[in-house]
DNA sequence: ATCAATTAAGATGAATTTATCCTATTTAAA
DNA sequence: TTTAAATAGGATAAATTCATCTTAATTGAT
């Protein structure tokens, strides 16, 4: 569904968050040790969550990775997913045709409309905090 | 979402459905020409679906890959695409959580499920038949 | 100013997916 | 039984994604 940096961006934003509901910052290392991924290529996804300002970094001593704390109820799922796999997931056609839409469809357009417009509207009504409060809570996880 | 194999999978098998209904066999070039992909590797791709017995081929001179027309009606989109790209899309994790479950849930694994339940269901109730039907009557296309 | 702790960025490598090419095998027709 | 027309399958290559390594740039504290 998504790219491996994907989900490591959506990992690693929620884990961010976290730590800045307490006004810490955190480092790649620190990050990439609490959701079981490689650090240096999560250090390359962190650069593209910064470049499209869904992350803030610090960078000299005392620096690292956060979110202010007031914008963590305004970062939508959609923001991460778009800054690093873009928006072909709910926006492309299902079988790969370069025009398809209404008037020229691919045979499942009608039905795989459904199940798009549900994930696009999925990915832009869940909001950073309420992922971070899952995690804070022990509700949910975020590896093994 | 899919990969291009499966793309190229789902394509072709529409395809020759269409030519079954009228009892024509057809080859990879074929195929290849009317859905709009690489033909060597279409090749590579029809082989798995008639190892997974999702179509039939017919080896030697006037030989081409064929469906039962019988069985056009019973064959859903679920089972091309697993015959491709396994189970993986609607049975893993979103974030790639090793073990993600009701009991040890990713922060996204609740709305995940009305997605990834949402398609699985299209897939499973989708036939070819139906898929076949459309490009038939030009209601629908397999490239542009 | 210097130093140590950080992130940024470029170069490189590994793994996977996508794609091509060549040869083997199969089969119906002549 | 030979031949031509097909699919099957192995080897290889190209492109993309995933991952690592090394060096540069930045910055707070001393």
């Amino acid at each position: 569904m998504f790219s491996k940096a994907c989900e490591y961006g959506i990992k690693a934003t929620i884990f961010i968050a976290t730590k800045s509901f307490e006004g810490q910052r955190v480092s790649p290392k620190e990050i990439a040790k609490e959701i079981d991924s490689p650090q240096a290529f999560t250090a390359k996804i962190l650069q593209a969550l910064v470049r499209h300002k869904v992350i803030n970094s610090i960078k000299g001593a005392y620096g690292g990775f956060e979110i202010n704390k007031k914008d963590i109820k305004a970062i939508k799922l959609s923001q991460i997913v778009n800054a690093i796999d873009g928006d072909s997931i709910y926006s492309g056609c299902g079988l790969g045709l370069h025009a398809c839409d209404e008037n020229h469809p691919c045979p499942v357009h009608d039905k795989f409309k459904i199940v798009r417009d549900e994930l696009k509207d999925m990915l832009e009504n869940t909001n950073l905090e309420e992922l971070a409060l899952n995690i804070k809570s022990g509700m949910a996880f975020l590896k093994v």
